[in-house]
DNA sequence: ACTAAAGCCTAGTAAAATGGTCGGAATAAT
DNA sequence: ATTATTCCGACCATTTTACTAGGCTTTAGT
């Protein structure tokens, strides 16, 4: 099980094309100026997004990005397993040879909590994100900073509360 | 939040210690030869579950570890955040400066999770552990196995069914 | 046709974490 | 004294993370 920067970062474009739907593709270069991800490695973490069918693709000025599907037919369990090609806390990778060749004393353990995280976060869908108020709150404060483009780089370091 | 086999090492060594209570200090080598998990790294892990309060230290010979409290008191998320110093899935660690000084997109989600997991690891005890079949089967068969000495080795590598 | 904006791809890389090893203490039972 | 054990600090190889660099391809706009 891994759930590090990587699968937050991806949640996190994901959840920016799915509040900016409808405008057309987005551009890897907006949402890197929005959430703060180097460009680079967004364009990485789409990749694998586009290989597993989450995002598709428009290329040539105006292109970007897009949801595949509808946002709250995407959930959240599925991006991170994209980039993290696996949400598995067994280590053994439910293979059960955790020692040489059985299963370990804490085997079932991990099984039992792989469930419990994947049934959580496969139960909340990008759609389910957008209505958060928090979430909300959070969008409308980061369109006011793209709308003044000189003091995104400074505010992202000193806030601007 | 990182869950890696560094965790699952000490949740399986406390558990390890759990099993044989009452028949004094378990020895570091002994867990190392059951569990298979290299000697060196147990003192490091172990180092750690004695400074948080979890064992008490024998030393000499004949000596070894014991659980510092009974093992109904001891629960998973202890162990792991022990070793793991943070069980958290922010990345902000909670501060909520994920975004040059304010909370990213999807703080808050993460802080759900970070919850959820807390909530469902702290909530199993070693004492429940023990008691379950799938442990007590390991147990068994790790203690046949510690009858023949000679076979350990091999069995590990090979597995003997 | 040209240019520029975008996606696409590969390689490299510094820093951190993982999962150890090694050597030598200190301590205590025999 | 010897020996079995915990303790402790340094070191190390490998992997992952998060990121940069650079080049190539596609395509809209002029």
């Amino acid at each position: 099980m891994r759930l590090t920067t990587k699968g937050r970062y991806a949640v996190t474009a994901m959840l920016d094309l799915a509040l900016h739907e409808g405008k057309g593709p987005i551009s890897l270069a907006d949402i890197s100026e929005r959430q703060g991800i180097s460009l680079s490695y967004l364009e990485q973490l789409f990749a694998k997004l586009r290989r597993n069918e989450l995002v598709h693709s428009v290329r040539g000025p105006g292109g970007g990005y897009q949801l595949k599907r509808e946002r709250g037919a995407i959930n959240v369990a599925e991006v991170i397993d994209a980039v993290n090609e696996s949400v598995d806390a067994t280590g053994c990778n439910k293979t059960a040879n955790c020692q040489g060749g059985d299963v370990c004393l804490t085997h079932h353990l991990w099984c039992d909590l792989s469930d419990q995280i994947h049934g959580f976060l496969s139960g909340i869908s990008l759609a389910d994100l957008v209505h958060r108020h928090d979430v909300q709150e959070v969008a409308e404060r980061q369109q006011r900073a793209m709308a003044q483009p000189e003091k995104l780089i400074a505010s992202s370091v000193a806030s601007a509360s």
